[in-house]
RNA sequence: GCCGAAGUGGUGGAAUGGUAUACACGCACGCCUUAAGAGCGUGUCCCGCUUAGCGAGAUGUGGGUUCGAGUCCCGCCUUCGGCACCA
């Protein structure tokens, strides 16, 4: 009997669609609970390809499994529907991003559902459907009211050709990718939620959550929490000072020169009369070149002097104060203390302009000598010149320097960090229109929450015209009333960046139809936090921003504080799948497969399977249709198995044996998302039925060990070749003996000085060390190893081996 | 430049510090077929020998710890990913 993918699946499909296979009901126990979520797509005009499905499939595995051990399993799926693609798409086609992106949902949809993913779809969400986004807005509105959403200016990426503004992605050496315009950045008023406020506890949460080591390494990088200080330097023949932050005060003593950045307040007030007129140009210049250039390293160093000194109070020495754009404004105060002998940076612009270096670290060379090449510019080390530092040790002498900046009352310390305040203002179309209101008289105030969704105007001509597309809309603004005085006033016409929408999201999948409320407690309460999230690519700001939102809820008491004020767990990230080509798959290369290539010819038991028979879920591998070949015999075999039970065993231990070793293997291997290992035993247990015969029982188990990976065909043979009740997906998962899993038998290795020499046999009875010795002392070849030397010692490990020590 | 991950057959990869190369792919030969395909079987790291076997070597590279290292430690090389003038 041949066996029908095409058919069979669909069959299945739509029979646990029509039964509510993965619904899940409320009668299921509060305790057994697991929330599986991957991370949502974004429905782009490129196709799904079986990289997207990897996640996929690891997360449709694991939640089957869970099913069959009695959990009820929050398995949901949404869109993540915002974003510029679309509008860009629209700019160039005319097609309204609504339509497109709802058409690509369409197809991607159908494309999770014949890969056979058990989502349960009343579940759904879709981010730019008012009834989503209208509590995106209501979450910026409680952010607002606890000053956790503020307005300030801000510079954007700009280009003057197209009048609009740029994301980052859509500047490419400093142009623009469209009209290759230079980009220049221009100061816009902007909303910035206040992620900073959290920084410390973004840091601390992650010892609690079960996460990849390298993400969370990735999320402290970017989060960039330094310990510094303030250091004031008077200036010279003034009344006024330039504060500089720093973490290495140690190398006080090498400072030779103060450098501000151009953007800076101090630049008008610090410029002598001599210099001025070179400054501006130079500040003009800076201005004008674009964020990329100014950040090329291998730029040369630029620089105007202002001719004011300021006065190191450490030792009363005269630093000229220069103007440079390699000192960011956004960084410390924007001026830097310049040690040219242990900083690069500081190095090549003093010897750009013939400034003065000086050693304070003795090098690695032992060398003592003034430093001349920038290859002698070293950080840590042993402190010299430098007075009461000296000898002492980089690391402990910022300790000393800083108490002792501290008691002078030449300093302060202030803890920096890498992370900014989020900018969430989009000056763009496809996106949550921004729930606030102008009002001359009270200033910013949110719409009334009685009054969300702020809907997003249809009647919009999203061709770039120098402003938000928003405000060309004629609706848009009529009867806007201030929600605090009741006059009239304007509405934001910005729009939230996406990951406004999908930093929350995994919220509203449990109970993303509540009209009421974004979820209600119960439903928090009952399904969150989420136990295991899966997802890849972009993740670290993704990431920091839905645990900020999640510690915002949290201290609101919107979300129950047993939760804990982490969202997420237990982390995986699966690895890209390349190409056959090992190229990242694109179109460009032409080596893209998605499931409508692979499922028609084989069906999604064997894409399933193959997927995650590559290799370790988290690795990056490159596709092989030979492997998906091979997979599509592995499953042929599996069916043959069921179908012709020529010889049944009868108490067989060896295949009783096997079994409980295979239900181990595969049932730990689940557990830590090691899909390739459980498949590579499940084809060992197969092979070795399919060589020495099958009974009932260990058919059964095949079957449920398999049900997860190949969910269709094992529903065939549960339901009408082992004749049991649909479903096997509802069934319970098999249960392993310790004791049976066990080999009676039991070779163990005779080594000599570590290299084997032989095996010795032994079955079921136990057998003392000093048997085992005497009958290895029997054994020709271990004779012959040893020779005439002596044993000095012997090292027995149960089970395992026996070796003999001679050396 | 900094941070991180990884280097094992022709290929994807397996291996709680305990017989390296499981499980697959590919290839070769054979069986079955008029034939092709499918299916099945056998073989497949490398060198040597007195060749049903035996012995030596091999997990990027050089050291170290250990009775024993792919696995742990130190140095170097290469590849991939992230960040990048962050003071």
């Amino acid at each position: 009997m041949k066996y029908k993918h095409n058919e069979i699946e669909k069959k299945w499909q739509d029979k646990w669609e029509e039964s509510g296979t993965y619904r899940l009901s409320n009668k299921l126990s509060k305790e057994k609970k697991k929330y599986v979520l991957d991370m949502f797509p974004y429905p782009s005009g490129a196709t799904m390809h079986v990289g997207h499905l990897e996640g996929y499939i690891g997360t449709d595995i694991v939640s089957r499994y869970l099913r069959m051990n009695g959990f009820s399993v929050l398995h949901p799926m949404g869109w993540d529907a915002f974003g510029l693609p679309a509008e860009n798409y629209a700019i160039k086609t005319g097609i309204h991003p609504d339509r497109s992106t709802h058409q690509n949902i369409e197809i991607f949809k159908r494309q999770l559902k014949i890969s056979g993913l058990s989502y349960d779809w009343s579940h759904e969400i879709d981010t730019s459907d008012p009834d989503f986004y209208r509590w995106t807005q209501w979450l910026f509105i409680q952010l607002f009211k606890k000053g956790l959403a503020y307005k300030k200016k801000a510079a954007v990426n700009w280009c003057p050709k197209d009048e609009t503004v740029l994301a980052n992605e859509q500047v490419i050496n400093g142009k623009c990718e469209r009209c290759d315009t230079d980009v220049v950045q221009k100061e816009l008023d902007q909303w910035f939620f206040k992620i900073t406020a959290y920084a410390d506890r973004l840091i601390s949460g992650l010892k609690r959550i079960d996460w990849p080591e390298e993400v969370k390494l990735q999320q402290k990088k970017w989060i960039g929490k330094k310990e510094g200080i303030i250091i004031k330097y008077k200036v010279e023949d003034s009344d006024f000072s330039v504060d500089c932050w720093t973490s290495r005060p140690d190398t006080n003593f090498g400072a030779t020169f103060i450098v501000i950045s151009p953007e800076s307040s101090l630049v008008n007030k610090l410029t002598k009369e001599k210099y001025k007129k070179e400054m501006q140009e130079y500040v003009r210049r800076c201005q004008n070149t674009s964020k990329d250039d100014r950040i090329s390293e291998r730029r040369e160093k630029t620089g105007v002097f202002s001719g004011s000194y300021a006065i190191n109070d450490l030792n009363h020495e005269r630093l000229p104060i220069w103007v440079s754009d390699y000192v960011l404004t956004e960084v410390g105060t924007g001026a830097v203390i310049g040690v040219p002998g242990h900083d690069k940076r500081d190095f090549e612009f003093a010897h750009t302009f013939g400034l003065l270096i000086k050693r304070v670290i003795v090098g690695k060379d032992k060398s003592r000598l003034p430093i001349t090449k920038i290859d002698q510019v070293q950080e840590e080390g042993k402190m010299i010149n430098s007075e009461f530092l000296d000898g002492f040790s980089t690391k402990k002498a910022i300790s000393k320097m800083m108490d002792y900046l501290v008691e002078k009352g030449w300093g302060k310390k202030e803890t920096h960090y890498h992370l900014r305040d989020w900018l969430i203002s989009r000056q763009r179309y496809w996106g949550a229109p921004i729930p606030m209101v102008y009002c001359e008289d009270c200033g910013w105030q949110p719409i009334s929450e009685s009054d969300l969704p702020v809907l997003l105007p249809k009647d919009v001509d999203f061709l770039p015209h120098g402003d938000s597309p928003i405000a060309r809309s004629k609706e848009f603004q009529k009867n806007v009333k201030c929600s605090k005085c009741g006059k009239s006033g304007k509405r934001e016409v910005d729009t939230m960046d996406t990951y406004v929408d999908s930093s929350w999201y995994f919220i509203r999948f449990v109970d993303s139809k509540n009209q009421d409320q974004f979820a209600s407690l119960e439903n928090t309460s009952r399904w969150l936090p989420v136990d295991i999230y899966v997802g890849g690519g972009h993740v670290v700001q993704h990431l920091l921003f839905a645990r900020f939102f999640w510690k915002f809820l949290y201290d609101e008491g919107l979300i129950d504080k047993k939760l804990g004020d982490e969202p997420f767990l237990r982390l995986k990230a699966p690895g890209w799948i390349l190409g056959p080509d090992s190229r990242k798959m694109s179109k460009r290369w032409g080596n893209v497969v998605t499931p409508d290539d692979i499922i028609p010819k084989f069906g999604a038991d064997v894409l399933r399977l193959y997927e995650m028979f590559m290799g370790p879920f988290e690795v990056v591998k490159p596709w092989s249709i030979t492997g998906v070949e091979g997979m599509d015999r592995f499953l042929k075999r599996v069916w043959n198995l069921f179908n012709s039970h020529k010889e049944i065993y009868k108490d067989d231990k060896n295949l009783q044996t096997l079994m409980h070793q295979t239900i181990k293997k595969v049932t730990n291997d689940i557990e830590n998302f090691r899909y390739n290992t459980a498949i590579s035993s499940i084809m060992q247990y197969v092979n070795f039925m399919r060589d020495n015969g099958v009974d009932n029982e260990s058919l059964r188990v095949l079957c449920k060990l398999l049900a997860p990976f190949a969910p269709h065909m094992m529903e065939e043979v549960w339901v009408n070749i082992l004749k049991e009740k649909f479903s096997v997906h509802s069934s319970f998962w098999p249960k392993y003996e310790e004791k049976l899993a066990k080999n009676s038998a039991v070779s163990l290795v005779l080594m000599v000085d570590g290299h084997p020499r032989g095996e010795l046999s032994l079955s079921g009875v136990e057998v003392s060390k000093e048997e085992i010795i005497d009958l290895a002392h029997k054994n020709e070849r271990v004779n012959k190893a040893i020779g005439q030397r002596k044993v000095k010692n012997t090292i027995y490990i149960e089970r395992k081996l026996l070796n003999f020590v001679t050396k």
